[in-house]
DNA sequence: TATGAATGAGACTTCATTCAT
DNA sequence: AATGAATGAAGTCTCATTCAT
């Protein structure tokens, strides 16, 4: 990689980091572009040599950082040699949470732009997920199910749905209660969910 | 109630059904005050003594068609003399999901306000509920629980959290499945929560 | 006419006339609206209440001035009680080059707007003739014609392409010859296309 | 020539022509020097190892399809061996005519950028006539005339800036008359002119 | 010669808010 | 209470030009 194409590619990820901090910060609407390309450091044209605009910008964060949390919790399953689909998904699920409660920044940033839960955005126009793998990580975690479960993306759904919808005010505002006490009803309730759908 | 006074009423209203018709057609961020002013009838000056801003408008009216919701379903609870907390819940919910359905413009303002389920608007300093009776709705389903169930408040939310994020794609876009075929799977799970929460 | 009115139409005709200024002292490229407003004294915004863009004053101020000159003409016409519409002729176009030579800047900004010749801008999309008093001029002058002019719109339109396109560089850069001595030329040429427009 | 020198020719017509056809198509003011070197298919930097800016194209286009119209009408004079100053001067104008019906779009880039008359050209500092062959062909035009005509000079640009602007919206709009039918009082407008100018 | 990423001035425009009427 | 002209800060975005490669 020449010089130039070094250089290039620094200054996006300048801007895609400090997009994400004055968003988190101050929210995407106080947040100009002349802000970003200020505390970048570059000149706000190149600003438009990456991105269409301020929501352009936000969605790749979205997906680059969505993604990155999904893919950083399968690599984790896997070295740690998890058996069996139910475990592989609580897993998974818990290795998630943990981040989350870990960078609540990102929890913040991840569910203001996912709104109501993480698969509303493999279908909303306006989240380009070409990069996505939030998708592939679903499927992985499929794989190994065959015909014991009836319905395995539906179930994934209602799982993602209610961990991503009720993780967020237990986390950053300990509401209605802290999320080590919500674990274990939300682990129960996902594997009730489970069983609803096992064939016999 | 004088002729002015009416008016006055007129006007707001006015405002009001204007500022929904515009933020559900073309989204918050592409309406201006000019545009709500203009189409609603009234001069740009009139808008600041009812609101101090397009997000004031805008809480005002996620509070308000939100509350109207919940009180309308607990109304039909009423008057269809249901007994027993678990068909109430059950029958509250039903009776939100169907309006959603006939509503969608109504449930996708909504969820895009209140993001990662209802119980979230509770917490968030950005809306101003003041007149929030979702509160009330869900204190009214609560009372004759007593001792049967252990923690009803967080019962309450997982079981919010779960139907408020799975129903929006379901309902607005038939993803994963339909909600007609959602409303069993949905309605297993709730119970399969409401068994958790009760006390041997 | 309110306090309010007279304000009004005041900052309207100080954005005209700085426009004016600055669109015949830098030309209209170098002049931008920051320009216009800032030596106007009227906020930036303000501009954008009468007027679309940079172009649109230009088309108001071409039209403006242009019909000025040509209701001038034909009003110290009327005063000199002249006869005949050979003599009509010439004493209007006579004065239109007296005004132009006395008013040089007007005659950069008209011809640089009107481009080949006046009778140019009646058919051209881009300038806004509402007010436009060049036909009504050019009609008045041909009302006692009668049948003795064959085709008297062709005429007039050949007397004022030949006059307009010759005047400019004559009287700015006494370029190929004064406009004094122009003139005898130029009438003389008009006279034989009257001549030979005349029914026998 | 070498193949290095050949390509270098080739990128400059390239520009030239693209320019061109966008100044036509989309007027000069919404071209940008960006379009024109991603059209013509070669690097932003490269445009100004050829060119000062966009006027500087600008001029140098103009100049060239002018010199051309009037070198081929000059070529086409001489291939009909036409005798005598009046049906030369008839002749070429003729030529010139034609050839702009022929191509509107040059008469339309030509008449919007020489404004005025052709002859005006000559004097504006905006436009370099280094490779100008427009006096040339002026010059030619009256080498023969000798002590016939008073103010050969004159006459011609009185007879140019006639022509010039009243042709352009005949040809165009039809307007006042077409072309074919202007034709007529045209060359006998211009014959009378140069009656005037002749010696007795 | 040729390139095209980077620049950054500044153009154009919008719009929330004020305030005299 | 109601108005809407005026404001001007702040925003988005373009584009001619440079310069390291």
């Amino acid at each position: 990689m020449g010089k130039a194409e070094e250089n290039k590619l620094k200054k996006r990820e300048s801007l895609l980091d400090t997009a994400f901090k004055l968003f988190t910060e101050k929210g995407i609407h106080n947040t100009s572009i002349s802000d970003i390309v200020e505390q970048a450091g570059v000149a706000k044209g190149t600003f438009y040599l990456y991105f269409k605009d301020k929501y352009d910008i936000n969605n790749k964060l979205v997906v680059h950082r969505a993604s990155k949390l999904f893919d950083d919790a399968l690599e984790h399953m896997r070295e740690n040699v998890v058996e069996g689909y139910r475990d592989r998904i609580l897993f998974v699920i818990n290795d998630i949470i943990d981040s989350l409660t870990e960078d609540k920044v990102l929890l913040m940033f991840i569910s203001k732009n996912l709104g109501l839960g993480f698969s509303r955005y493999a279908m909303e126009s306006t989240v380009v997920n070409e990069e996505s793998s939030i998708k592939e990580a679903s499927e992985s975690l499929l794989k190994d199910i065959g015909d014991e479960i009836k319905n395995p993306r539906l179930m994934m759904y209602m799982i993602i749905e209610l961990t991503g919808s009720s993780i967020y005010s237990s986390i950053l505002y300990d509401q209605p209660v802290k999320i080590d006490e919500l674990k274990p009803y939300l682990y129960k309730a996902i594997n009730s969910i489970i069983d609803q759908f096992e064939t016999e």
